[in-house]
DNA sequence: CAATAAATGATTGACGCCTATCATTTAGAC
DNA sequence: GTCTAAATGATAGGCGTCAATCATTTATTG
């Protein structure tokens, strides 16, 4: 039989569509014995509303804002391209997501941009988060009006937002450093290289990592290179200079670009080396066998969770409770993902 | 301003709504410029048809069967799973999935199966294919009546179905001997079991595994157990007590239970072991350090992707050209994905 | 039992598109 | 200029739901 209607539902509940209606969206005013018998007669055949007619009534359309730092580098490079691929796919969803670049670092730019987001009936707002008090007020003020609220990747106090979506930087400090234990069964020598020892991402990375060395290796002190690359070249050639056997290298931050000339430099047995984040030189590099793994976190799955989860909880449908944690993916040069097509919806276009 | 509509579109070409929709419906009996007045207005309005009112008024909807075969084993008990839970989730996007069982290792039963979708008017059907002239023939008469057909898993000759949606093996297997050769950096022996080397999926694994392994490796010759648990157990415990210094495995097949069960009873320090398919009790495990890594082929994420291949197919989109090919998974223990929770729409009752 | 409130029924016009019909205009052939 | 074919316009009903209105029935209360 054909998937029924909620005039089928009315008619074995004995009701009117009206009552049917009022019970389904509940609107109020129904006697608890009609309540029963509607809802009886839903689950009896198995009814399910029609989402995309009731969207259509409903004139429903989701507006969302991605507020993402411009800061230059790869990896939020990657993560706008990800929101712009995205937004052109859900046009025909009713979803109309704009990508606005605030200024990195900067808490007053991205308090203006949250509280330019008010009274624009937006549905959600998505923003990569950095503390502070205008901040956390613009969050509260737009939360106040109904707004769904998601951080991204960088995450604000749990009870300020109503969601997060993140990689679990102390699994992916686990990973690569279960990566390197498993390369070392012989023992060697490790340098860790991180950004800033501050930051909460690196931090979490860094003690995941040390959660599973196993005492055989030998764990040289953190570098500091605050992603700069030139700085990360430097503190590889010294330790290289330094450390005659180091074996391993795991690279926490960013800046990239500055361990790979570094590595490109050596002439010894190259170490082990692993790293975060699978963007466009990185890729080249595992390709060439330049570095030996990646731990990636996935920024295109990120923003499509953060869409589903957007629409989810604006329509009140609550997320489970270990939604948005992103498990790192890990990559050796075999198993890179192919180049973001975007499935074969991309050509829809009549 | 507010998406535009067809009716829009008509106006601004200064033509009825009734040619507008002879255009983008392309029915015929326009005249060449009104034509391309029209296209011109649906490019310059950036008109995008709204594929939902579309669907709900053409009633459309898609009927789609996978067989699948009824052989016990975790990997195609996951199969079936993910193909039930996406049966729930779609649902709501006019998408009716049935599955069906079809005894493994049969070409008969699964022609039968194939020959019985005739005449039921579906969208598509997605098999596990196994060849044999039977088979091939109701495909192709599948086909004929305008049923879409995907093979997922194993494939058929390449031009007797629409696309093949499956695991890459020769990366995989690749990707395997890559992370053998990491952590065999100072040498080694290692043992590669397969179920059969006749069978396709296991020879490219193999072949991919050999591809990476440097000569600095003595890989032991493969032994075929033909994924019978008892014979992988009895092979491990032998080439245990052969090869007193083996220090790697890689299972290329299933049989999990017996390599698991020779592994728990051994005394000396314990390989690195490789395998396949992060099912129940490989996940169980590989969290209990029982084995090293796991390389996923995402039945799930098949699932999914052949129903989108399906869907776009039965519309008329083609695919992009590496659409199907699917990039194994690696798993360590520390990044294992979710038990499968199904997003947040699993939740949408009403 | 009347007066009031609560519950229900009946119906309607969107939403954007599809499909079909019928009338009208325009162009081409002679 | 007439006749025919091609092209176009106008319009209507339906898809399943939402949101609203108004009329009617049923229950409650004193």
């Amino acid at each position: 039989m054909r998937k029924p209607t909620l005039m089928d539902v009315a008619e074995t509940a004995g009701v009117s569509y009206a009552t049917a209606d009022r019970v389904l969206n509940n609107r109020g005013g129904v006697a608890e014995k009609s309540v029963r018998r509607v809802m009886t007669a839903i689950d009896q055949l198995g009814y399910k509303r029609d989402v995309t007619a009731a969207n259509l009534a409903r004139g429903r359309t989701y507006d969302f804002v991605f507020l993402i730092p411009s800061q230059a580098g790869a990896f939020f490079d990657e993560l706008r391209g990800a929101v712009r691929h995205e937004a052109k796919m859900r046009i025909n969803e009713r979803i109309a997501i704009s990508l606005e670049e605030v200024r990195a670092f900067d808490t007053d730019r991205l308090a203006d941009a949250l509280e330019a987001c008010r009274g624009r009936d937006l549905a959600g707002v998505c923003l990569v988060a950095i503390n502070g008090p205008r901040v956390r007020a613009a969050v509260q003020a737009l939360r106040a009006e109904g707004v769904v609220v998601l951080t991204l990747v960088a995450d604000t106090q749990t009870d300020s937002r109503d969601a997060y979506i993140g990689l679990d930087n102390r699994a992916a400090g686990r990973t690569a450093g279960r990566l390197i234990a498993l390369t070392h069964r012989g023992g060697g020598t490790i340098l860790p290289i991180a950004g800033s020892m501050d930051a909460a991402d690196h931090a979490q990375r860094y003690a995941g990592f040390m959660d599973v060395m196993p005492d055989t290796l030998t764990v040289l002190p953190v570098i500091e290179t605050f992603d700069r690359a030139t700085d990360v070249a430097d503190a590889v050639r010294k330790a290289f200079a330094t450390h005659p056997n180091l074996s391993g290298i795991y690279s926490i931050g960013a800046g990239h670009n500055g361990l790979l000339a570094a590595l490109g430099g050596i002439s010894r047995p190259r170490p082990v080396v692993v790293l975060h984040d699978l963007v466009a030189h990185v890729r080249t590099a595992l390709s060439d066998g330049l570095i030996d793994a990646v731990i990636d976190q996935k920024p295109a799955a990120q923003i499509a969770l953060a869409l589903d989860a957007m629409k989810s909880l604006s329509d009140g449908i609550s997320l489970p409770s270990d939604f948005g944690t992103i498990v790192p993916s890990l990559y050796l040069q075999d198993n890179l993902p192919p180049i973001q097509t975007g499935g074969p919806t991309e050509s829809q276009t009549l």
